[in-house]
DNA sequence: AATTGAATTGCAAACGTTTGCGACAATTTT
DNA sequence: AAAATTGTCGCAAACGTTTGCAATTCAATT
C-alpha cells in the first residue's frame, strides 16, 4: 500500500496540489470551505507529509544528531533522554549513535549526520585525540554543533559540561567537615580533561585549606582497578578514615571492596563520590555525592544548540552547577 | 557555506550528473579515468550524498525506529545499544523516542516515524492498554514493526521478548538446589504480563518440584516498596532463608534491607533475582541472577527485523534464551 | 566499405513538497 | 462605467538523486 501524498489528494478533490498544500497549513489564500474539505479527507486517508520532500525542499531537517561514547551509562543517557524531551517539545527528532570510544566510529557517524542533514549535532568526543576538523567544517556548513561533558580546549566551539572544578572542591569541603586525617581520593583515566580538572581543583582546594589532611592519590581505568586499589590501602597500615572517588565507576570498585571487608561506614570509613546518584543509592547507607545531572546538562545543551540555530555563534562554555546531596556516609 | 551536489561536481567536471551519479556508485558503464577523476574531486569538496533526496527517489530510508518507555533504563539502553551496532553494521541510522510510558507520546512518536518515513519501527508498548491500530497501519504500509519486551498479545505481530518462565523456573531450580525452607518470591506491577507470565511459572514449579519449600509471595511497584517488604518479612518469626528478586528494581530494595539489618549473604539468607547482571554486580558477594540479557534481545530483534524486511510476514513470537549467571550470594 | 558491437556518456523524468507569481472572478471604490 | 481591490486558486520551478533509454564514438568483424 503506497503512502497519501498532496497529489493524491489532489486528484479526489479536484484541486491542485498548491492549494491542498496551503489548506493543509492554514494558508489565508485559502477558503474556509476548501480547508475544511481538503483536511477532512487528510484525515480519513491518514496523510503524512513527507519529510524527506520537506527537507529537500526547504533545506531544513528537523533532526539533531547526538554522539555519546556509549548509550548504555547512566550519565549519558539521563543526558539523552533530556535531549529527546525538549527536542519533542520543539518539532525535532532525534538521531543517536555511539563512538562506542573509538574515533573511527565518530567519523562515520559525523559521515551519517552529514548525509542526513541534521541541523545540528551534540557531541561528545570520543577520545583525547581530538580531530577537530570535521567539526569546523560542520560549524561552517553552518551545522551547529554543541559539545558536551568531553569537550575540546579550542574555544572556537560551543560547549557546556559539569562544573567539575566546583564538583571536586564541594567533596574536598565536606571531606574536610568530617575531620577526616587520612584520605584516598581514587581518579580516573589520567588522560582525560575531566579528571584533570577535577583532581587539579581537589588538590588545590585541599593543600590550601586543611593542610594537614594527608592525601593519597590514584587513578583506576576501570571498576576492577578502583576494587583493588581500595583494596591495597584499605590495609591497616595507611589508615585511610576516608574516601573520595571521581566516577559512579570508582564508587563501584571501592563500595565492593567495603562491602567484603565489612567496613563500617561512615564510621570505620568515610565515602563520597561524584554522581548522578543512582549508584550512590544503591546502598545502605546511602553514599553522599556531589550531583552531576546529566539531564541538567541536557536541558542546558538543548538551549545552548537553539541560540546557536538561531541567532549568532555563541562561543561560550556553560557549565551546570554542582549540588551536595547529603548521605550516610560522611 | 552550501553543501557539495552532483550538479556541482558535473559542472566542475564537464560532465553529465548522470555520470557523475554512477562513477561515485562504480556503475561499470563508466570509465574507470573518469571515476578516478569524479572520485578525486568529490572526495575534495568533500561531497556527502543527500540522504533526503536519495528516499525521496528510492523510497527506501535507512533510518529505523525505536520506541522505549525510557531510555535512561538498564535493560533498554542495553537493548538499544545492540540495534544500533547491528544498524550500523548494515547502513541503517536509528531514530529512538520515547514514550515515558504514555501512550499519547507514543502516539506522537509514530507519527514522527511516519513522516520519516522509516523503514521499520522497533516497538515497545507504553502500557498495557494496547493501541494496535496504528501498529497495523504500520504493517499495511509495509513497514515492519518488531515488538520487544512488552509485547501485544496479538499475534498479528512479530514479536521477541525475554523467555520469562524459564526465567522464573532456572530461578526456581536454584532454589530449590540451595536447600532453602522458607522462600521470599518478590514480583514486580501485577498488572503486567511480564508480571503474570514469570509468577505463575515460579509458582507450579514451586509446588510440582518442591511442595515442601514454603513459599511467600508479594507484589512491589517499586525499590522503596519492596525494601519495606524485604524488612516486614525479614523479621524473625518469618524465618526466611531465601528471597527471590523478580527484577532489578526489586533487588535493589531488598538489597538496601539487607545491608541495613546486616544480614550475612549467602549463609542467613540467599538471594536470587532476574536481571541483566549490572545491579548484581554491584555487592558482595556478588548476586546469583539469571540473566535476561536486553543486548541478546536487541540482536534477535535486528534479525527478525532483516527478515521481515526481506522476506515475508514472519509472525512468529521468538524469544532469548535464560542463562544463570552463579555469583556467590545462593 | 558496410555492419555490428562494445564502451562510454548524456537526456529527461520522477520522487513529494513549497512558494513566488500570475489568473480569474467577485466585490468595492472611484 | 471604469478602475482598483480583494479573495481564491493554479502554474511551474526548484530541491538532489537515480535510472531507463538513447546517443555517440571507435574498434572489430564481415
Amino acid at each position: 500500500m503506497t503512502n497519501t501524498t498532496l497529489k493524491l489528494l489532489a486528484q479526489q478533490l479536484q484541486l491542485s496540489i498548491s492549494t491542498v498544500s496551503r489548506a493543509l497549513k492554514d494558508h489565508p489564500d485559502i477558503s474556509a470551505s476548501t480547508k475544511a474539505k481538503v483536511n477532512a479527507l487528510a484525515q480519513s486517508m491518514d496523510y503524512e507529509p513527507n519529510a524527506y520532500a520537506i527537507q529537500l525542499r526547504t533545506q531544513n531537517s528537523k533532526i539533531l544528531g547526538v554522539i555519546v561514547p556509549a548509550i548504555s551509562n547512566l550519565f549519558y543517557d539521563s543526558f539523552i533522554a533530556a535531549v529527546e524531551e525538549e527536542s519533542r517539545k520543539n518539532g525535532y527528532a532525534l538521531m543517536i549513535l555511539q563512538s562506542s570510544h573509538n574515533p573511527e566510529n565518530e567519523l562515520s557517524n559525523l559521515k551519517i549526520f552529514r548525509q542526513n542533514r541534521v541541523s545540528g549535532v551534540f557531541a561528545c568526543l570520543a577520545s583525547s585525540a581530538e580531530n577537530l576538523e570535521v567539526y569546523q567544517k560542520m560549524n561552517e556548513r553552518e551545522i551547529p554543533v554543541v559539545f558536551f561533558d568531553i569537550v575540546p580546549k579550542d574555544n572556537r566551539f560551543t560547549k557546556v559540561r559539569m562544573a567539575d572544578e566546583r564538583c571536586a572542591i564541594m567533596a574536598a569541603e565536606n571531606i574536610i567537615k568530617r575531620n577526616a586525617k587520612k584520605v584516598l581520593a581514587l581518579f580516573g583515566d589520567e588522560a582525560l580533561s575531566i579528571t584533570q580538572k577535577r583532581k587539579a581543583a581537589f588538590q588545590n582546594f585541599m593543600s590550601d585549606f586543611a593542610p594537614k589532611i594527608h592525601c593519597t592519590f590514584a587513578h583506576a581505568n576501570s571498576s576492577k582497578e578502583a576494587e583493588e586499589l581500595m583494596k591495597k590501602y584499605a590495609a591497616k597500615t595507611y589508615k585511610i578514615d576516608t574516601v573520595f572517588c571521581m566516577t559512579d565507576e570508582i564508587l563501584i570498585g571501592v563500595m565492593k571492596t567495603i562491602q567484603a571487608l565489612q567496613f563500617k561506614v561512615p564510621t570505620d570509613m568515610g565515602v563520597i563520590s561524584i554522581s548522578n546518584g543512582f549508584i550512590p543509592n544503591l546502598y545502605y547507607p546511602t553514599i553522599s555525592y556531589v550531583e552531576t545531572s546529566g539531564y541538567e546538562l541536557g536541558k542546558l545543551a538543548f538551549v545552548q544548540m537553539m541560540a546557536n540555530m538561531q541567532g549568532g555563534k555563541t562561543q561560550s562554555e556553560l557549565t551546570v552547577d554542582a549540588k551536595f546531596i547529603e548521605g550516610g556516609s560522611m
